[in-house]
Parts: C-alpha cells; sequence; structure tokens
DNA sequence: ACATACGGGACAGCCCGTTACT
DNA sequence: AGTAACGGGCTGTCCCGTATGT
C-alpha cells in the first residue's frame, strides 16, 4: 500500500490520443532535440503508456516523420505562408511575420529557433526519409514567398528580381537569425534581418 | 571474444593522443552530432581505449568543450576571419569566402553544414556552458566582420550601414543557407546568398 | 498512422477462422518454434486481428495445446498412424512412410523436422500440459506400432521381438533422424534409418 | 534506507566471469531454451551485472555460440567421444555411454534431454552460423564413431556395415530416445535403444 | 463475431563513467 | 600514460492480454 496504484484508466480516444502524443514530441522536439528527447518523455508528456503509444506509431522515427508532416509542416504555413500570402505584398508579410514571431519570442522566457530548422540540421543528414520531408516543407516556403514576389513583380512593387532566388534568400536569413537567435537567448538578429530584408525589397 | 586479444600497445604520446580525440570528436559531432555520437565511436575513431580516453578528458561534455574551443572556434577563425581580415574589403573577402566554402563543399558527396551551427542548435538551449562558448565564437565572428565593415565604411566602399548590425546579417544569411544547403543536399541557396550579400555590399 | 485505415471487413465465419489461426499457428510453431511466434505473427498469417483471435483462443498458450490435439496429433495419425496400419506388414508401413516423408522433404527448400519433436523439445519439460498432450501422441504412436508388430509376430512375419520396445526403437530412430535432417538440412540420415529399421525388421 | 544497497565489488577476473557466464548460459539454454531464457536470468545466475556481461559478450548470439563451441562440444566429447574412444570396441563405448547417461538421468528430478539436440532443434533453421556449429559437433561426433567402426569391422567385430552410416544411426536413435525420455521424464526409451542397438551390433 | 485501442511489463542492447591493473 | 574489466542505469522496441466499441 506504499504507492497508491494510479489505476489508470481507458480514453479509447485514439484520434484524441494520437494529437496528445504529438503535441507532446512536437514541443519536446523544439526544446530539447530528437535524438535527445526519450520515447519515456513522449509517454510522460502525452499521459499515456508506452503500450498505447506503440499501437499507434511503431517507432520513434514515425513519430519524428508525423511530427514532420502534421505538426512542423503545418506551422510553418501557419506563421509563415498563410500571412504572406494574405498580405498585400510580400514586404508587408514578410515584415509582419517576422514581427510576430519577434514578439511570441519575446514573451516566453526560453528561445527555442525554428522547429524546423532544428529538425533539419539534426536529422536530414542521417535520414533520407527525413530529409525528403524536410525539403518537402522547405520548397513548399519557398514555393509560396516566390509566388508572391512574382506578383509583386508584376505590379511594379519590386525591382528586377529572380523570385525563386530571394525566397531562398529570405528564409535563409530567417533561419540564420532564428539560429542565431537561439544561441543568444533574445531576438536582437530577428529585428536586424527584418530590417535588411524589408530595405532591400524596397530598392 | 572467443578470440585471442588484439594485444593493443601502448603509444605514450599524451598530445597525440589528445589531438586524435579531437580530430575524431569534431568529425563526428560535425556528420551525427552531439548527442548521437557515443564515446565508443570516439574511441574508435581516434583509435584508443576508453580509458586512455578518460584520462584526457573526464566526461562527454568536456570533450564538446574542447571541440567547440580548440576545433570549431579556430576553424571559424581560419575560414571566415582570417580571409576577411586580409582582404582588400568586405566585399571581396566575404565573396571568397563563400566561394571556396561552396566548392568545398561541391567536391564532397556529403553536405554536412556549418560545424558551429549544428553544435549551436543541439547544445545552446540545452547547456549555459556549451552555450557561452558558442556566444564566444559568434561574438568573435561578429567584431571582425564588423571591424572590416567599419573600415570599408571609413574608406567610402559602402554606403551609410550599420557595421555592427551588418556583420549579423551576413552571419545570419549565411548560417542560414548552410542549413538549407545541408536539407537540400546542394550548395544552390549558398550561391544565391552569396551574390545578394554581395549586390547589397555594392549598394 | 498517417495514412487511412486499411478498412477491414468482417467475415463472420467463426469456424473458418478458428482453422484459419490454427493453420497459421502450426505452420509457424513448425519453422520458428513456439516461444519465437509472436502472437501478431499469427494473427498476420491468419489474416485476422488480436481480438477475434482473442475471441477463439483467450491465451497463446491455448493455441498450443490446441495446435498439438488439432493439428500435429492428426499430422502424426495421417503421415504415420494411417499408412502404417493399412500396411501388409510393419515393415512395409514403416517403409513407406520414410520414404514418402523423405521424398516429400527434398522438394521442399527447409527442412523444418518433425512438428511433433520440435514442439516436444521446446514444451514437454515448461509445461505440464504440453507434456501430456505430447506424451499422448507419443503414446498412440507407440500403440499402433505395437500393434502391428504383434500382428507381424502372430503371423511370423518377425522374430521374436518386444512389440512395445520395438515400437519405441522405430520412434525413437526416426525422430533422432529427423532431428540430424534438421541440423544437416538434408535427408541422408532419414535414408540410413529407414534401411537399418528394415535390416532389423526382417532379422 | 530501505533497501540496503548490495554495494557490489568488483572482481576483475575476466576469465572467472566468462566462465560463470558461460556456465550458467549452458545451463539455462539446457533447461529452459535458448529463446526462453532472458540476458537477465544469466546475469543472476552468473551472479553478473549486465554492463559486465556485454563486455564480454555484446549479444545474446554470441553467448549462444560460444557455449555451443565451449559447452555444448566438449560436453559431447566427454561424455560420448572420449569413452567410446577409449573403449575397446564401439560396442563396449556405446553401452558404457547409454548406461552411464542413463544412470545420470534416474539421479535428477528433471529430464532435460540432450544438450546439442535441444538447441540443434531450435537454432539450427532460424541462424546458419548456429548452424553450422553445431553441425561440427555432430560431424565430429559421427567421424569418432565410424573411427571405432571401422576398427571394429577391421578387426573382424562386427559383420558388413557401413561405419559411416552406422555412426549416423547411432546418433540418431540416441538423440531420438533423448527427446523421448525428454518428452516421458523417464528413461525407458534409453533402455530400450540401447539394448536394440547392441544386438545389431553383434549381429 | 469481430475490430480497434490500450495497459503493464519486460526484452535485448548499449551508453557513460569508474575502478583496478600494468 | 595507458589498458581492460566492470557497474548501474536507461533506451527503443515489442509482447501478451484485456477492455472497449461495432
Amino acid at each position: 500500500m506504499a504507492d497508491p496504484k494510479p489505476a489508470r484508466r481507458r480514453s479509447n480516444d485514439p484520434y484524441g490520443l494520437r494529437r496528445k502524443v504529438l503535441d507532446a514530441a512536437a514541443s519536446l522536439f523544439q526544446s530539447r532535440g530528437y535524438a535527445t528527447t526519450t520515447m519515456q518523455d513522449i509517454v510522460a508528456r502525452a499521459e499515456t503508456t508506452a503500450g498505447a503509444l506503440h499501437h499507434h506509431f511503431p517507432t520513434k522515427k514515425a513519430i519524428g516523420l508525423a511530427v514532420l508532416r502534421e505538426r512542423v509542416g503545418p506551422t510553418v504555413e501557419e506563421t509563415w505562408l498563410a500571412p504572406v500570402t494574405a498580405a498585400r505584398s510580400t514586404s508587408e508579410g514578410v515584415g509582419l511575420v517576422f514581427r510576430s514571431i519577434q514578439e511570441e519570442l519575446d514573451a516566453r522566457q526560453a528561445v527555442n529557433g525554428c522547429p524546423l530548422n532544428n529538425l533539419a540540421l539534426e536529422l536530414s543528414v542521417a535520414d533520407p526519409e527525413f530529409r525528403k520531408e524536410i525539403q518537402r516543407i522547405f520548397g513548399r516556403w519557398r514555393e509560396a514567398l516566390a509566388v508572391k514576389l512574382r506578383s509583386d513583380k508584376a505590379a511594379g512593387r519590386v525591382g528586377k528580381i529572380d523570385p525563386e532566388a530571394f525566397a531562398t534568400f529570405i528564409i535563409a536569413t530567417y533561419s540564420g537569425a532564428m539560429a542565431i537567435a537561439k544561441a543568444e537567448q533574445g531576438t536582437a538578429a530577428l529585428k536586424i534581418c527584418r530590417k535588411q530584408i524589408l530595405r532591400e525589397l524596397r530598392a
């Protein structure tokens, strides 16, 4: 009678559990990295059991891929692509995204960096399946920016730039700024890079 | 096990062993990451034993810090700071560095990314000591670029820019380009970002 | 997981399912052994689900016992007892059985040995219920041979032998020959032992 | 202070530990089988730790192979080959071996069967390396018997038999008798088969 | 009857660090 | 300085059985 035995109840809510597992894993991968996160960590955070987890995801890799597909990808889409697409110009959209991300980071205590870049640097070399998924997300990201830049160009809102190349440049600068932000635990780099990109978009 | 032991010989070359261990660790951290690399991997690559390794580095973390201080830092210094400092202008220096790194990557079969950024993203959040060391390297990097930009400014080789900020921007864009290069396993992003940075330096 | 579920259909054929499960289990126990075969393996081979399987067999042990009773036992009866009983003499019957089994093994790519012996060696010590069932099959086997030998003796077709003992001897030699056949992945031992037994039956 | 902490001492006796591990494993494989024996069982029986065990044997398979090479093989040699080789005739040697094994089994409470046959039936199909090792032992066994039979033949102690074939027959009959002994938990089959083999050797 | 979701508990393997020894 | 043996602990995986749902 020392430990009162958890007396776990069954939830029988497959979609809910699946969601909780992916949320837990996404959050842990983001803050601690993929390799450093253990299955047990995920189980604990998702408030489930190893057995139940195994039913939904046979391996850790399966969780990683699902996190990329169902959490990281959509996150990029929501925080980057949607605002940019909805904006009147690339300049406006990119400026907005940078600012909102910067503000969000400032409100937190720890700067964990960009979920996509974190996993990209850790996993893309090791495993082809991970790499493929990461490339897909980068590709959609670049394409959305390029589309916006093309329409800017057609409307005469930007000078003669290569839309694809400039899209890559924006992503690179943002990614690097987030890497520095993570290392410095501050958003200074983000502000600087925002300004610089906007200046060039206006040139 | 059943076979007679390999009958290892003693080398008794403390400095040589230390060097071999750091080389091995730096190479493995670069290609596989810190967490994924095991002490056994390092021992095998350095062709030594666990005991001998422990004689030089009490823990894995000690190896990590030493790699940052004695391998990653100097590497940044050699491949980035020295060429930029020696160049006639930031533009020339940065252009040269980007090109040489790009050519080196093209010659290899796998693109492993930037050693500093790899470790920065993996370790800077988890451990304050690692973060401090990483920040120090980033700081020196930024300062060297800022120095060059200030002299450019004084000589009228660039317009009115904030040297510190532009240095951060260069580092961010380079870091991001290397992250993308790692994900895409190609140097296209590197070429694009080089062009873009040079264009802005001339503006 | 991410893919929509396979959308399994219900078959509603209780007897068919039971048969499929036993066939699957018998085949897997034969080729991989009882302990090494997992419930999941059986489920997969029988093309059913864990729940359905459990509906027919509460535990793995229940499957094991059913396989012994409804598959291994009948197999011994069909391949050994029936031919021997039907033959004109023990000599003829045993000779025929050895030959047909040998020919069957030669036609296959892998020699898995005798189903009864495989399970006997693996399970008879660990579990009394298994042992009991195995003893029962051995007992029927010996009795059938003894009956035939007695009739041979009465008809003067064999010299003065102890029918029970000689039956045991035949079974032992056959079992051992099958064990060697499994280890050697060939039927040489089977041919040798057939010859030897026939010689003795004639003496 | 609830559990008094084992406070384990280091033995630093690699050969002793290795021996203890193999003894433990051989005994457990013999009584429970290879698959059913867990690493933890071996650790407990050998009174060591998982870490220490791993240093000597990286995998369970390595233990299995070492047990075959360094325990099962020598056991066959001692209990079978040495007595037969030392005997004046095959008949005497085989008779002696059968009797001594039978007496030993009668003295025990559980009949575990022949160590070689137990592992042979369990492992020879699954893994080529195991099979190879098992075949080697069977081969030496057969050869030793054949040598003795040839010398018997030369001395006119046996009729015209094929030494190799008769050796195989002896091994098969013995193996089968041991299988039955295990299933029946008694030595009756062993006595019967001894008698039968001796009768034929005299014929 | 059948199908899916889930629980608890191991399994083999391995990892990092230390201790005894040369 | 260098070597091999060893300890304790944990990792990802999986297994068997059950409970819930249709």
